[in-house]
DNA sequence: AACTATTTATAAGA
DNA sequence: TTCTTATAAATAGTT
């Protein structure tokens, strides 16, 4: 969306990384928050910036803890077996 | 989006919820993937389905592991001190 | 941070 | 769940 189609590709300069994370993080979260609450569904999203500031947005339903504590407890193996990867 | 504007609370239908879910998790990790390619940022998205079927997708710059130990191994008092939270 | 032309996501329906 | 199409929403390029 926008003036131009743009190509899904790193972004070389590093000022043009940092203001399309600073429009697209924004975005990211809303559409978090909406799935989360419209599905009524746990949810987690960690975000790094480009200068490496972490962002966290955790759903409405469980305390951060108990989604976190969901995650960081499976062992790897566990992780392996449960979990469906994209990309 | 769409035919009308939807109010963003949750929808009190099972049945809708899953249908909701199934339409905008694809639409989410897209958003996700493409923030971290343009950015080349880490990033996590966790999610769990209306019917606690997990999710979970990593950004392309870390292995898996690197993200999420580095959540994992903080303690509550480090995400604390260093995470900004939504909602 | 604000402005809009344009692309993209998606609500409703089938 | 998948497709279609009208419409709402996100955002690219620019200032």
């Amino acid at each position: 969306m926008g003036r131009r189609k743009l190509k899904i590709q790193r972004l070389e300069n590093l000022k043009a990384r940092q203001a399309k994370y600073s429009k697209r993080k924004p975005g990211m979260i809303k559409k978090a928050n909406e799935l989360a609450v419209l599905c009524d569904v746990d949810l987690a999203l960690l975000l790094f910036s480009p200068s490496d500031q972490p962002t966290l947005f955790v759903g409405q339903k469980k305390a951060l803890s108990d989604v976190l504590e969901r995650l960081s407890k499976m062992s790897f193996e566990e992780r392996e077996a449960r979990y469906r990867y994209y990309q």
